[in-house]
DNA sequence: GAAGGTTTGTATTTTTTGTTACAGAATTGC
DNA sequence: GCAATTCTGTAACAAAAAATACAAACCTTC
């Protein structure tokens, strides 16, 4: 997807040039690539030459306009802005406005998050979701019910045999029932450690089923019988433990898993467009977005 | 001799700026600067306002004209260019670090996200949230609703009144009824925004609700109605968008509500601790944790 | 040193883009 | 609840920029 800088394109076929349209390349080169973002008349001014041949220079470059041209080198540059790295220089210079340490606090703990995870453990638990045979049961706590139901929802889309269990208690016992060796849990669990939950996963596990773990760095009691734990940075000012980073690797998770399976995935996500349009042809317009 | 960003000067006077203007200005910030150096009509269309809109809102920001305005990015971003970090920062761009770039993407998303968001903003809708007199009803869509649900699981324990509109369409209508000049409405709605969340929002809004919003940069149409919107980075490697800055600024918004009503929010957990002890005691032995 | 083909700039046309005038919509204040 | 004010989009207008046609200048090559 990402294509060849023009800067690049223009250093190879320089030689092919004629000596204006060099001329224009070198002065392009020199002041890469705010002077392509200028007018024409400006381009060709600070070239020293004229208009014309800066229309031939970016033709030449088989653009078919010059609008076309500028418009590549803006993707071009917003890409490099995007990079973080690039980010954070220009953080230096420009507001600390947002200072707010809860806000630092929650970009930290992401980063500290994945620099605690086990590589292993997480390419593990995404074999472990993307894998089609296994039927997966997803279950969350008080507050983390919305991350599973969250990444149930995602998964649901790249993968079949995604299931979210919530709502009454009594309705876990139904799904229990069905859970056998060939199942994974997927819990999602910070403390206070929901007993219910607990529960849930040491009968699941009791059946045979691979328990997958996501939790605060606390170690929920259920990490004693998961197969794969990841822990996640929770501590923020505040009365209660953040969920960020339980959605950041909720995401990452989601991420691979898609990636692993790709071709499936884009084969399910088209067909469910598909069913979508049928369903709700309103969205059309919203489409090219 | 160095210029004051442009980027600052929005920040400061965006509270001055009528609402369609904030909208320019909040399209603008969310892909700063690119967004400014395409056409006016480009821009126009992206914030989701008519052309003279986009002139009035660089004639307030004090320049004679479009062209200036441009100039002056174009100034701006030649200088943050050719910063050394910025270079080194180019040269590195693939091997920046071992991590998954997914992993750096969301933790860069949850600080431009701050960046961006102007900071009345984010304090208007933390009053609005805190106002007990207010009930509050909060909706989602496809996704986003897991993230409705986590914010009104917290928000239920800091104050009365939270309400959370999920399930089948037909529930909602019946909450609707119920909905006047006095309540508050948050949307989590991020693209492609569902038609039956925009509907729901004009008819609460058509009641007199305030509407407060938050989205991705894209800025949904509910965000012509909304009293208050925040917008969120979204954009990561992968087929979809990333709610990871969607949670980031839910957490932001929890906890300035429970500081707000700090003694309020005190009382009420404690209660809410009673209860629980009373209906599972179990829980007594992790307390200590 | 003249004829052929290129290359290049000037002048013109065409298209796009920025700008402004105005009227309807929304909001505010009384 | 009405009037005055402010805001906002539609549409026409003016300015500019891009694209083109063409002729002069410049090399080549014979």
């Amino acid at each position: 997807m990402a294509e060849r800088p023009v800067l690049e394109e223009i250093h190879d076929c320089i030689d092919e040039f004629t000596a204006m349209e060099r001329k224009a390349a070198h002065a392009l080169l020199a002041n890469y690539p705010m002077l392509g973002l200028e007018t024409v008349a400006q381009f060709a001014q600070a070239a020293g030459v004229s208009s014309p041949t800066i229309l031939r220079f970016v033709a030449r470059l088989g653009f078919p306009g010059f609008a076309e041209f500028q418009k590549r080198l803006r993707r071009e540059l917003e890409d490099q802005l995007n990079t973080p790295l690039a980010r954070s220089s220009a953080m230096a210079q420009a507001p600390a406005t947002n200072a707010d340490p809860m806000v630092e606090k929650l970009a930290d703990n992401i980063r500290r998050t994945f620099e605690h995870l086990p590589k292993g453990e997480l390419d593990g638990m995404i074999r472990l979701l993307a894998d089609e045979k296994r039927a997966l049961y997803l279950i969350g706590g008080r507050f983390t019910d919305s991350l599973a139901r969250y990444t149930a929802a995602h998964l649901r889309i790249v993968r079949p045999n995604v299931n979210h269990v919530a709502g009454q208690q009594g309705n876990w016992l139904d799904q229990l029932i069905g859970i056998g060796p060939k199942d994974v849990i997927v819990v999602f669990d910070i403390r206070r450690y929901q007993t219910e939950i607990i529960r849930f996963a040491e009968a699941a596990a009791q059946q045979g089923a691979t328990i997958a773990l996501i939790t605060d760095s606390w170690l929920s009691p259920i990490g004693k019988i998961a197969k794969f734990v990841l822990p996640a940075q929770v501590a923020v000012p505040s009365p209660w433990d953040s969920s960020t980073g339980l959605m950041a690797i909720a995401e990452v998770l989601i991420a691979g898993v898609t990636r692993r399976n790709a071709s499936r995935s884009r084969q399910r996500m088209q067909a469910l467009e598909d069913l979508r349009d049928v369903y709700d042809p309103a969205q059309d317009d919203k489409r090219q977005l």
